[in-house]
DNA sequence: CTGAAAGCGCTTACAG
DNA sequence: CTGAAAGCGCTTACAG
């Protein structure tokens, strides 16, 4: 590749006139400007952008630090986090950690030390981030579905998510529905509250399985699981993402059971498998193409604030999630 | 974040000792080094690896061009090329194209103006290369997941999986088979050359129905496929991809025919989806770890010959699938 | 409108 | 073992 040396040179410019050609400067000669333009297409040249960026002690790249693409989830997030931050004519070094907090702060002062106008994360560990709260005092930094306190973030709304699921669910007319997931988690507090607001029992027979116990698959807890339903009569399950929905789907269609006649059930994420479960899968989408974008948008301008030093709000953001309704419910 | 310059000062040393301390130059006083050291660690100092780049010309940043995240395939993919990079002490810049050749070309420059040090890219249209060609002559490249003339490449045998399909199927004494694919797929090839060479027929009767039909899933084409297959007397179809057999099995499935016992369903890329279909889809695997493994091998490969020039082969590589058995055959 | 010069933050001969 | 100086490829006041 030439530099920008070598095309003044050939076109008989100084340095500066082929640099100001090159981020259109209007103080430029027209005529000269087309003579440069000439070697520039002519050599194929392209700046070196480290160089500018050291002049201009700015990258123009985004680090972004996620623990896994194997989740669907993550991929299309990743998909609009790249798209959003090209618009801004950023670009994405990108860095996964596959949980280990060792590798995730090993990959920030990477991202460091390369630069990075800024930082886009999804922690691997909320209860660890000590190294992240440190970064976040020198390099703007954005959390990625996920919410932290004194941290900027964007995420989907899970309490809500729940109340809504309730909601929909009671609606329906079904009394005695189940759940399926963790109990610390938000989807929970939200589902639990709209359903003891409405006057329903929710208590330890309506949390029907863990969800490894699903994902194990195994005789017993399968057992488990229909116990549970037919002794409660239960009419509605709420899953915490699509493949166990899926899993529980198939688990009762084996055992007679008509879904949704005799028991409905809801999956979380809405991912690609809804369409392809038999019945097709009622499902809550957590907006990700939102978060992506959101999340560059926060980060961006805060980039652009650290030159002006102006105040310091903190953006935390809950997206609405959406509940798509399909066969299953 | 300080510079070398002012690490130098403090520490009361010239800029070059820094230097060296930092790249582990063995010339160096123990007990100075030991100083800049707690001045490096007091001020958390991280080089800047921009200035670094500019100096050695050489980046250690790879391009990945992939033109999108949705299908499961290429996450996994470039989770194995973050993975295998990380090893070599590479990082990534990410691009995704959508399909546009247009931002492929424009990606592509960016890359090249960023000085990665080699590219490894999943062209979106084989038919329209000439801008990689270009690249290629001026920067190491390697072609992800396709097979392109010329080109290094690491990629799938689908030719052989073809092969192991057919011969999979006939062993279990399928007679008539069907194929729901794309005429031009080197999947059908080798499919229908074994069974061509077990002399069985293979026809247009045997072609059962285009993708899309399958994908836009209408009464007419859900006829014209159950059709074909009654008519025909088809106990097996092989599909192009796991998404497609999934909705043949419930299209089966809803028209009261058996999986496997009627019809065995074969899918393709051996996703988290064949786990979660009643009956489980046996699916060919792609080696995807490996392809992105060996991709980011020989990229690496390249570049660091590029310096000793020496002879310039070609990589080729042609990786084995493998066929995973589960209940839907 | 144009060019010479300084400087961004590093590395690396070179001389000592 | 150490430092001063040049240079990587740019941008940007500054002077004209």
């Amino acid at each position: 590749m030439k530099t920008m040396k070598e095309i003044a040179k050939m076109a008989g410019v100084s340095q500066s006139t082929v640099s100001r050609v090159i981020n259109n400067n209007p103080n430029v000669n027209p005529e000269i400007k087309r003579k440069v333009l000439e070697y520039i297409r002519k050599y194929n040249y392209q700046p070196n952008r480290m160089a500018r960026s050291l002049v201009k002690n700015k990258s123009f790249l985004i680090g972004i630090v996620l623990p896994e693409l194997t989740n669907p989830y993550f991929p299309e997030i990743l998909e609009s986090l790249e798209e959003e931050a090209n618009y801004y004519h950023y670009n994405i070094v990108l860095s996964i950690t596959y949980g280990s907090l060792q590798r995730e702060k090993e990959q920030i002062e990477m991202l460091l030390s390369r630069r990075v106008d800024g930082l886009i994360i999804n922690p691997t560990d909320l209860s660890h981030v000590e190294h992240i709260t440190k970064i976040k005092s020198i390099l703007p930094t954005v959390i990625c579905a996920q919410d932290l306190d004194g941290f900027d973030y964007v995420t989907v709304d899970h309490y809500l998510a729940g109340k809504i699921v309730a909601k929909y669910l009671i609606n329906k007319g079904h009394i005695n529905i189940g759940y399926i997931g963790y109990l610390k988690d938000k989807k929970l507090k939200g589902f639990y509250e709209e359903i003891i607001a409405n006057n329903l029992n929710f208590n330890e027979d309506n949390y029907l399985v863990a969800p490894e116990e699903i994902s194990d698959f195994t005789k017993s807890s399968e057992k488990k699981l229909l116990t549970k339903i037919i002794d409660n009569n239960i009419t509605a399950v709420y899953t915490i993402n699509d493949i166990i929905a899926t899993k529980v789907i198939n688990i009762l269609i084996k055992n007679k059971m008509k879904v949704p006649d005799d028991v409905a059930v809801v999956g979380f994420d809405n991912t690609i498998i809804c369409n392809l479960t038999n019945p097709p899968l009622t499902s809550v989408a957590q907006p990700t193409r939102e978060i992506g974008r959101k999340s560059v948008d926060i980060l961006i301008k805060k980039i652009e604030k650290t030159n002006a030093h102006t105040e310091y709000n903190l953006d935390q953001i809950f997206l609405p999630p959406r509940l798509v309704i399909r066969k299953s419910t």
